[in-house]
DNA sequence: GATTCTAAGGTTTTT
DNA sequence: CCTTAGAATC
């Protein structure tokens, strides 16, 4: 949760004055030398190039610790900014188990930017007040599509996501803060249009985009330099995580707020860059030296989490990259088991691969929470959850539908939004004829019509009497009908976030509400809605200054209940981005095949190795989360779009030296003794040169057997894929005639 | 205004 | 293959 007190006192030390802090023993206990001098480096900026497992995170927070309690730095003088809320929830609870924090700003860029703007936007003059909204990327695109509507664009070609996909990326480019020109083509024409109209909606609905959060920010810092300097005056240790995925925009707002005093600690791993597709910049940390004048640079080489050969394995694949800073990772730990490469038949073979070695490791001891599979792009987890299920694997996946994106929390949300900020005609369009009220599409150009000529409000002209003379019969009274709710609603702006929601719902009636937004898809809507409630409380709960206001900037910025269950012992699904910052014991990577790791559009785009380098790097980072086994698969053909199609083996697979992976130096050996022993049940009669027929690879000759039982393979040469190693429990070989 | 049909298009994702 | 969005139809 964004953290959402101490929103008054911009005066560091106003207020009462705490205790002073007692020194917290041990707080460099444990350290190695780099983390040491990190975590004690108080003025001037600072570098930390921490490597995979390095303890960046430690380091981190001792070091805000350190500087409270040794360097006489009141908590509210600090900023720390993180990639996730839910890594800034975690950075505050783990500074907090050793002194407590008050009025510290832990967040990220955006929600920082957020509470910023509730005191200050107004400063601004540009007409936004401190009740703005936050537009989701739904809210965006609800936006942008009512918009190519009325500029009569074709909406199949220039689709709502896309285009606003579009803006967002002029938003976070060099010329960000000014409008596009019209070029030549047809896109630029759309862009620089659709974006002017969607500027002029947000600005008339007080609502900001998230990328305006940043924005707006900057101009403020830009056009009222004293205001800037009295927030980096105030916060005048500022500190930057996961610096290696910052954009332009938030690399010079990470310039202005340290603008003041210089005390800038930055840390990253340029290796583990694997945002540059949305915006993200290498070269602000490759940079940071030149940026930031003479920063001490710490680097954290020492791993703690993998084993050698893993920790080696990942090493060799990245040094492949010509775009990097030079690390030399080491580790004291254990040589470990080689890293084990499985190839497949198709993705379901992969599955039941998997699903095998799992319940082996479950069999040696590991527990499901220690394993995590990590695949490329979302498509490929439908084989995987298939076959673990098939299996009776219990796994959860990171990652899926997000709660705040459901129907009848969205609706809720809206109307809250709404009651809040009457000019938000987002949420007026979103709610109107939710319940139905008889409000259609036409009665509602209409209205939008007549509102935009008088440059009114949805909400504002749905209460004019000569507005409702524009729509007649139930579209009229059901506009009545809203207005008037609306009306009656006004007053819960300033309850409590529950207390606001209660409210809400008794006056739309839920039952009846429900049923109606019920499609029969069997989700049970009426626990979302519990659930919403429960949240309301929670933050209630934890933030009593907050009220409905607090409540919707803290979910209007909080994707995801954003929590992995770690009660059930359950093996975990995401993908290779969602793995970034998390460890686990045994860790599988999936499809390792070209045109999917790298992607395809990694290999055939145009400009250069940039592409091919960050899909490098997101391997290693899939690599680096494992601490004791890493399985590497991929398949020989997969279905995809419906389509089947032949893999080839990733090339970063022969990056990995052959001497770290498992049978990879001595398999020609193996095969060639054809040492099977004891073969039993119906593979017993299988033997070496006998023909075969297998359900994909079709006729094949069995070159060699190995193992037994539920492990017993063989080698098999088919004309079309070449030589395959199959497990026979799966691989259903007939024999030929 | 609701339901059904059709066509397109489908990395990665946080805020 | 399967989802989604928009158009066509009742």
């Amino acid at each position: 949760m964004v953290d959402w007190m101490d929103v008054r006192g911009l005066q560091a030390g106003a207020g009462e004055a705490p205790a002073a802090p007692r020194a917290i023993e041990g707080l460099l206990d444990g350290l190695n030398e780099p983390q040491r001098a990190a975590v004690t480096h108080a003025e001037g900026p600072l570098l930390i190039l921490a490597g995979p497992g390095s303890g960046k995170t430690r380091v981190v927070t001792h070091r805000i610790a350190w500087l409270v309690t040794e360097h006489g730095v009141r908590p509210e003088e600090i900023l720390a900014i993180t990639f996730t809320n839910k890594a800034a929830r975690e950075m505050r609870e783990r500074v907090e188990r050793m002194l407590p924090l008050g009025r510290a700003w832990v967040s990220t860029f955006h929600s920082m930017c957020a509470r910023l703007l509730r005191r200050e936007i107004e400063v601004l003059g540009e007409g936004w007040t401190r009740d703005f909204s936050i537009y989701d990327t739904s809210d965006r695109n609800a936006l942008i599509k009512r918009i190519l509507r009325e500029k009569n664009y074709d909406r199949t070609r220039f689709r709502p996501a896309v285009v606003g996909g579009w803006i967002s990326e002029w938003k976070n480019g060099p010329d960000a803060g000014s409008l596009p020109g019209e070029g030549d083509g047809i896109e630029e024409e759309v862009l620089s249009r659709v974006m002017k109209a969607y500027e002029e909606a947000l600005r008339a609905s007080n609502a900001l985009d998230f990328d305006d959060l940043l924005l707006k920010v900057l101009a403020l810092f830009e056009g009222h330099p004293g205001l800037r300097d009295a927030y980096s005056s105030r916060f005048r240790f500022v500190s930057v995580d996961e610096y290696q995925d910052t954009n332009r925009v938030q690399y010079l707002l990470t310039k202005h707020l340290s603008g003041y005093h210089g005390n800038i600690a930055v840390c990253g791993d340029p290796d583990q860059s694997i945002y540059g597709w949305r915006g993200a910049d290498l070269r602000n940390i490759l940079d940071f030296e030149e940026d930031f004048g003479a920063p001490r640079v710490i680097k954290l080489e020492q791993n703690y989490r993998s084993t050698k050969t893993i920790l080696a394995a990942a090493q060799a694949v990245i040094e492949n990259n010509a775009e990097r800073k030079e690390k030399a990772l080491w580790s004291e730990g254990v040589e470990g088991e080689r890293v084990c490469v499985l190839e497949c038949g198709d993705e379901n073979d992969e599955g039941r691969e998997i699903a095998l070695q799992i319940r082996a490791l479950e069999r040696a001891g590991a527990s499901l929470d220690s394993v995590a599979v990590f695949y490329r792009a979302n498509f490929m987890q439908r084989a995987l959850e298939t076959q673990l299920s098939l299996a009776k694997v219990p796994y959860q996946v990171v990652g899926g539908v997000e709660f705040y994106a459901r129907r009848e929390v969205r609706d809720l949300i809206a109307y809250l939004k709404l009651v809040v900020n009457p000019t938000d005609d987002v949420a007026f369009l979103r709610v109107i004829n939710s319940p139905r009220r008889g409000v259609g599409d036409r009665s509602l150009e209409k209205l939008v019509a007549w509102a935009a000529d008088r440059r009114l409000s949805l909400l504002e002209a749905a209460r004019s009497g000569e507005a409702r003379e524009l729509v007649r019969g139930r579209a009229r009274t059901g506009m009545i009908a809203f207005s008037e709710l609306m009306e009656r609603l006004g007053g819960i702006a300033d309850l409590s976030a529950a207390g606001a929601l209660d409210a809400l719902l008794e006056e739309i009636d839920v039952q009846a509400w429900l049923a109606q937004v019920d499609d029969g898809a069997g989700t049970d809507r009426e626990a979302n809605v519990d659930e919403l409630h429960s949240h309301a409380a929670e933050f209630d709960k934890l933030y009593p200054e907050g009220g409905l206001r607090g409540f919707l900037q803290d979910i209007a910025l909080v994707g995801e209940t954003d929590g992995m269950d770690e009660e059930q012992s359950q093996v975990t699904l995401m993908t290779l981005h969602a793995a970034k910052g998390l460890e686990f014991p045994h860790v599988f990577i999936i499809g390792l095949e070209e045109e999917l790791l790298p992607h395809s559009r990694a290999i055939f785009e145009s400009d250069g190795d940039e592409g091919l380098e960050e899909e490098r790097r997101l391997l290693y980072v899939g690599m680096t989360r494992a601490r004791e086994r890493l399985f590497l698969t991929h398949a020989a053909c997969r279905l995809h779009f419906g389509q089947e199609s032949t893999r080839v083996p990733s090339r970063f697979l022969e990056e990995i030296p052959p001497r770290l992976v498992e049978g990879a130096e001595d398999e020609e050996d193996d095969a060639g003794l054809g040492a099977f022993e004891a073969p039993e049940g119906k593979y017993a009669e299988l033997r070496v040169g006998e023909a075969v027929v297998h359900d994909h690879f079709g006729r094949g000759t069995i070159e060699a057997l190995q193992g037994s039982g539920v492990n017993a393979r063989a080698t098999v040469h088919f004309p079309v894929y070449g030589s395959k190693h199959l497990l026979l429990a799966y691989a259903k070989l007939v024999r030929h005639r």
